[in-house]
DNA sequence: CGGGATCCGTGCCGATACTG
DNA sequence: CAGTATCGGCACGGATCCCG
């Protein structure tokens, strides 16, 4: 844990600003809680990320090797995704983060709301 | 790990949506390295965040209760940030994550580079 | 059904100048 | 030294339309 500064274009920034987007963190959870699951569930799932958001991360998360993407050719087209060994191995951080801002959530809001 | 769907305006994507911005781990993770520190010393550790931007992201800091900021009656005058106990509580699972990042940002990195 | 393409507003963030 | 204030670019993300 030394620094990650100095050394101008830090990879680790890279690879946290990812999942620091809006939805990454979200989409990884949903995949992780349902595991195999069609593009239109994980939408309904998540209930307010537009389409073309969710295909946008999607994307990301695939190029990155987080997810994978099976694609069956039928018609109507269908389409599968779940997470790969690599992205089953970053969601116990996640969810430790998660379970941090579980706790602490009350007393940060309460903090901010009186603090205008 | 259930459903941070459904309800709207989920505490978890607010509080989290703040660690995701551009500065916030890096400057926790340099106070963490440091312990107590003073303005300049932050920026000058992380080297390229302007001063504009690490006020910003103290004072979200400091009013989420993660960081104190002590001001001393001085000329020239110092000021001094150092981590709260419930900042301190963040750390392990950012450094999880941090360490997560390390391991595999070899893989994803190439990954991107031959996907353009 | 699962996207791609396009347009566009908002807000993040950087650069610069000024202050106690 | 440690900020505040102001301006502005630009990328993120939403809405809409179209397609195989």
């Amino acid at each position: 844990m030394e620094n990650f500064h100095r050394m101008d274009a830090c990879p680790v920034r890279d690879v946290l600003s990812r999942l620091g987007d809006k939805w990454t963190m979200l989409v990884l959870v949903t995949l992780k809680a349902n595991g195999t699951m069609r593009f239109c569930d994980i939408q309904k799932t998540i209930g307010d990320i537009s389409q073309r958001m969710l295909t946008v991360t999607l994307r990301s998360l695939e190029t990155d090797g987080l997810i994978v993407r099976k694609v069956y050719a039928e018609v109507p087209p269908r389409v599968e995704y779940n997470l790969t060994e690599t992205g089953c191995s970053l969601m116990p951080h996640i969810e430790s983060l998660v379970g941090w801002a579980l706790k602490h959530m009350d007393d940060i809001l309460s903090r901010r709301s009186l603090q205008d």
